[in-house]
DNA sequence: TCTGGGGTCCTAGGACCC
DNA sequence: TCTGGGGTCCTAGGACCC
């Protein structure tokens, strides 16, 4: 049987969340920044319209920000988080196959389904009265081409959010008129790359022959080709799948200079990676440590450096990641510069069921220190900060600006909504 | 003054081996 | 005069995604 994936995609998603609780603001343009207030990362569909460009720093749009009176909200990701969960939940219903490929969007596996542009309608209306957030549904033989349908879904109105993209000759008429960097997959360097050799369109990149695509470019893309002629080369990637790599990194809101905040700095996001870790059931063999001034930073010298260790026994342990961590941050320190931003990586990953057991290690030791972890997780689990480890610096000091969040209205009971 | 964070995959080139 | 060839593994960096 053919394969039929759909693509549903939440609209202005951050948006969206901030007004759910919020109806005085439909009709108002917001905005969404990024950690630090730095740079705009969702926009509603007003600000679209006006032209405010995704990833701008807050600074550079001010002026457009004051002119059209746009609401600036900062980012509230356990409210986005949590809205997520819900949206993807109500999936489930629609499909045995769901991969939650971002927060706010998931691939259907809708193989054997008929009349498919009415079920993504009934997809449609079940999320916006269970959840209350807008969705359009692109419905395609191949992922790449139910991307496709989905873009067309939010950008004509008259699809009424849904595009059902099964049939050849719509594909090649979507096609013609989609620009070649609208394809999911082809990024700015590709367009510029694709362009240049006359190659505009999704279409004129469907008609191009897969090995010459191979040769001059990439496996990647001629994926890519083959998807957009509908040849699935793509698979359905279910939950469960466990992560290759763990990533935890900030900005501050001010300069930091001095040797012991950053290492409690270090320490915290090494804290926040060794729980994540255990979360997803995995153990760590690599940690890598990073520490960078502004590039933007005019006033001084720029200084950028990362140091990676191993641990002799892989381990999700706080206390065994942490005293690694440090030790590649004692080894990268330098002082004399004006920091801007810190980050700890944790990968090759393994699970612990499958480790090398150390021949000289105490075993009854390994439990007791697994059950310390779980004890510590359980009395965090409710946020962060009730239990740290000495270096950590969980009090936030320094500092992340934050100055128009919402409240966490689904998941503190001090911030849920009051109805008069 | 002020420029996000967290992922994946592929490739080229060097080291090393026989 | 004349200096192999082929394979694997690892890493850094680039491109992409949201």
């Amino acid at each position: 049987m053919k394969p039929t994936f759909a693509l549903v995609d939440c609209n202005n998603f951050y948006a969206s969340c901030e007004r759910l609780f919020r109806p005085d603001l439909t009709d108002t343009p917001i905005v969404v920044l990024s950690n630090n207030d730095g740079c705009i990362i969702a926009r509603s569909q007003e600000v679209k319209d006006l032209g405010v460009k995704m990833g701008s720093p807050l600074f550079k749009v001010k002026g457009e920000i004051k002119r059209h009176v746009i609401l600036v909200f900062s980012s509230n990701y356990t409210l986005y988080g949590d809205i997520s969960s819900r949206v993807m939940q109500t999936l489930e219903q629609f499909s045995p196959y769901v991969e939650v490929y971002s927060i706010d969007e998931a691939f259907l596996d809708l193989s054997g389904i008929g009349a498919l542009e009415e079920y993504g309608q009934k997809i449609r209306s079940t999320v916006i009265r269970h959840v209350g957030v807008p969705v359009c549904v692109g419905i395609g033989p191949t992922k790449t081409l139910a991307k496709l349908a989905n873009y067309a879904a939010k950008k004509f109105k008259g699809t009424r959010g849904v595009v059902d993209l099964t049939d050849a000759q719509r594909q090649m008429k979507l096609m013609k008129i989609t620009p070649v960097g609208e394809v999911w997959g082809v990024g700015r360097k590709l367009t510029q790359k694709l362009e240049s050799q006359g190659i505009t369109t999704a279409f004129k990149l469907a008609k191009m022959n897969p090995h010459q695509v191979r040769q001059s470019y990439s496996v990647v893309l001629e994926r890519t080709v083959c998807e957009l002629n509908g040849e699935s080369c793509l698979e359905l990637d279910e939950v469960g799948s466990k992560r290759q790599q763990i990533v935890c990194s900030r900005s501050f809101g001010e300069k930091l200079t001095c040797y012991s905040d950053l290492k409690e700095v270090v320490c915290e996001f090494g804290a926040r990676a060794a729980a994540k870790l255990r979360g997803e059931e995995q153990l760590a063999r690599m940690v890598t440590v990073f520490i960078r001034t502004s590039p933007f930073d005019k006033s001084g010298p720029n200084y950028a450096n990362a140091a990676t260790g191993s641990l002799v026994q892989p381990s999700s342990d706080t206390r065994q990641i942490l005293e690694l961590a440090v030790r590649m941050f004692d080894s990268i320190w330098c002082e004399g510069y004006r920091y801007a931003k810190a980050g700890i990586m944790l990968g090759e990953f393994c699970s612990p069921y499958d480790v090398q057991l150390d021949l000289f290690a105490d075993q009854t030791d390994s439990q007791r220190n697994d059950s310390l972890m779980t004890a510590v997780d359980a009395l965090n689990c409710k946020g962060q900060g009730k239990v740290w480890f000495g270096g950590q610096r969980p009090k936030k000091d320094w500092y992340i600006r934050q100055a128009n969040v919402s409240p966490a209205y689904t998941t503190r009971w001090s911030c849920l909504p009051v109805v008069k």
